[in-house]
DNA sequence: CGATGCGGGTGCA
DNA sequence: TGCACCCGCATCG
């Protein structure tokens, strides 16, 4: 299907070019020898009305050797459209900085005299939908290839509307995108443009800009709220396992618990604050009426503001909490903005209500039921990301019972329902891509407590899981550690370390290693190859690198044709038949995720694909790194044979992440 | 992270 | 040869 859809769009675009060059010959017939590049400025048939495309009285070309001094230069135009050529003035700010409000990118001409730009069209909504003001959506597309192709397929800033972002390409010079020239000489700027633009003008670039400014700083809070969070609890989950409840019972006696640490409490303080806060507007308060209200870390994915229905409402009084829930009824927004900030900042308290409607998006999602059951999604650079929140208690033990995480890729399931009832929401304008599942880190060895909360899954206790990667994940020889580790779903083998509560978080990070080159049947020699050396011994612990070869499958092209672990997973989750598939893989994780343990009596799975498939030194052999001699390394800078160094391995990378998990009664 | 500019390289006509 | 386009890199905010 995406084979004939890329088919479709290759003679789409042979026959449009084909149309253009047909067109182009018409011209050239028309202008005499006038070719594209000379374009057609003084053909009566490109002209129109507009006084721009009537202005050039210029006769110059920006590709003459010599080119005129201009006594009396041209008022910068912004929207310059139509074949029309300016000389400004170098005192002109903009003509310096070459701006224009189309989104033009650069586009090299091997000329470094003459500064070539093309541009990129503008992005509508594929429902073409008005937004309230009447207004078409017609955002400004990223200059930069990589922030533009995350564009496509946004959700359409218009909350009302289900469209998608679709980039209009320009195509306003002979079938080809407008060009626009800049040139310095003479002390002047000169500025040729050539092309009509055939669609229309994107927002401007102040309002893109502000845009993203205002996206990032919601980011940063988020990690700044993120990072108050882990000290905090870090500082708690010093206290032994007895001083732990002991401070959970006392904390029982509130009416909100919370996550302070012992004598650090503030909580009490800031919940009268909200109290009366709450009250001064006549509003219960939302921490007062839900009984887990309090959760540092509930985030929702937070997209553009464009794509927030509601922002937040200054006075946080209660229509403007619940608004949102009446329309996104199966997933609610419930923001917990001013909570969360004047919980965690107390002297922001009445700070955080001066906060821009886009400035903070933290908010949580609940169920029906109240409860607020959610795993975080984590962030590439190995930070607690709030992204899409999932449901967690409800998963069933058994690895086989559980639905195909994996398979469910959000962006694919735009508008429908999780096993669970929630809405997939896009992930794209997250910084999320290739999030082919839930990413989720278990680490039963730091808190106990995450494994038992997993095996209670099936209850509708409400608990709160809050997988939490610390500042201590980032270390210096593991520094890229986070971000391949926080790629990698690990949600399954955290349920299965429910079942399994001897498994280690160690065992869990290492495990999902090899699982790749086990799990990818199809996989290119050349690809495969690089995962044997990844598993290329029984279990063991092994220093995670970053995959950036030539083989990085970060760096490949679709077109390639070469099927990555993530590709795959996320083209499994296109077909129902992979089913069978699915389980054997979760079988094997499972058994990957046991350490040093006899494998094979544990699933049939790992017998199915034996040992000796993924690993090409017998058990216990080490051998030194990058002499393998049929992949690079990437996962290996020191390899452990499981010995009596294992706790001590065991030991060291859990030092390397810690996790708290919060159980709320 | 994205905008911007530069330059190597490729495919096509 | 000219052009469009892709990509990587560096710089800057």
């Amino acid at each position: 299907m995406a084979t004939e859809m890329v088919n479709i769009v290759v003679v789409t675009e042979k026959l449009r070019r084909l149309k253009c060059k047909k067109f182009r010959d018409l011209d050239t017939c028309r202008q005499s020898m006038m070719t594209l590049t000379e374009e057609a400025t003084f053909l009566p048939s490109m002209q129109d009305s507009n006084s721009d495309r009537m202005s050039s009285h210029h006769k110059w070309d920006i590709n003459d050797n010599t080119l005129p001094v201009v006594n009396e230069y041209d008022v910068f135009k912004e929207w310059p459209d139509g074949n029309c050529r300016y000389v400004y003035s170098g005192d002109v700010e903009d003509g310096r900085r070459h701006v224009s409000g189309w989104a033009m990118r650069n586009t090299n001409n091997h000329n470094a005299l003459i500064l070539k730009k093309s541009c990129l069209g503008v992005f509508v909504c594929s429902h073409d939908c008005s937004l309230d003001s009447g207004d078409k959506v017609h955002l400004r597309p990223a200059i930069c290839d990589k922030a533009r192709r995350k564009q496509v397929g946004k959700a359409c800033p218009n909350s009302r509307c289900s469209g998608r972002l679709e980039l209009m390409s320009c195509r306003g010079h002979c079938g080809y995108p407008v060009t626009h020239f800049w040139r310095n000489l003479h002390g002047a700027i000169y500025f040729q443009a050539k092309g009509i633009h055939d669609h229309p003008q994107p927002e401007v670039k102040a309002s893109a800009e502000a845009r993203r400014h205002n996206k990032i700083i919601r980011q940063q809070e988020k990690l700044m709220m993120m990072n108050i969070s882990v000290r905090k609890r870090l500082r708690g989950s010093s206290s032994t396992g007895v001083h732990k409840e002991i401070h959970r019972k006392k904390l029982k006696s509130f009416d909100n618990l919370c996550s302070c640490s012992p004598f650090e409490c503030t909580c009490a303080h800031i919940r009268v604050n909200q109290y009366q806060s709450a009250y001064m507007d006549g509003q219960q308060p939302d921490v007062l009426r839900r009984s887990n209200s309090w959760t540092p870390q509930i985030y929702e994915a937070s997209s553009s503001p464009w794509q927030r229905p509601f922002s937040l409402d200054t006075n946080h009084n209660q229509s403007g909490l619940y608004k949102s829930c009446d329309l996104q009824e199966n997933r609610p927004y419930i923001h917990e903005e001013q909570n969360l900030l004047s919980t965690l900042f107390p002297s922001m308290s009445n700070q955080s209500r001066n906060y821009s409607d886009s400035s903070v998006h933290n908010s949580a999602f609940c169920s029906k039921s109240g409860s607020v059951n959610f795993l975080h999604r984590f962030g590439s650079r190995g930070i607690p990301m709030p992204e899409i929140l999932y449901p967690v208690s409800s998963l069933p033990v058994d690895p086989q019972e559980r639905p195909d995480f994996r398979s469910s890729r959000p962006i694919d399931r735009y508008g429908e329902k999780d096993p669970f009832g929630f809405l997939y929401e896009s992930d794209t304008d997250k910084g999320v891509e290739n999030s082919p599942s839930v990413r989720v880190k278990a680490e039963p060895g730091c808190d106990d407590s995450s494994t038992s909360l997993l095996a209670q899954k099936q209850g509708k206790e409400t608990q709160y899981l809050s997988n939490v990667i610390g500042n201590s994940l980032h270390d210096t020889t593991t520094n890229k550690l986070c971000d391949d580790f926080v790629n990698i779903d690990v949600l399954d083998h955290s349920s299965q370390l429910s079942a399994y509560p001897d498994t280690t978080e160690s065992d869990v990070f290492q495990s999902f290693v090899p699982r790749f080159s086990t799990d990818i049947p199809n996989m290119p020699p050349s690809t495969s190859g690089q995962c044997q050396m990844v598993t290329s011994s029984t279990p063991q612990y092994v220093e995670l690198k970053p995959m950036k070869r030539n083989n990085d499958s970060r760096n490949r092209r679709p077109s390639d044709g070469i099927q990555t672990p993530l590709s795959y997973n996320a083209k499994q989750s296109e077909h129902s038949s992979q089913k069978q598939t699915d389980s054997n893989y979760q079988s094997s994780v499972f058994n990957e995720c046991l350490p040093f343990g006899d494998i094979s009596s544990h699933s049939a799975g790992a017998a199915q694909r034996p040992l000796s498939n993924r690993c090409d030194v017998p058990p216990g052999t080490t051998r030194p790194y990058g002499t393998d001699g049929h992949c690079g390394h990437y996962h290996s800078d020191m390899y452990q044979c499981p010995s009596a160094n294992c706790s001590q391995m065991k030991q060291q990378l859990c030092n390397h992440s810690i996790n708290i998990t919060l159980t709320y009664n």
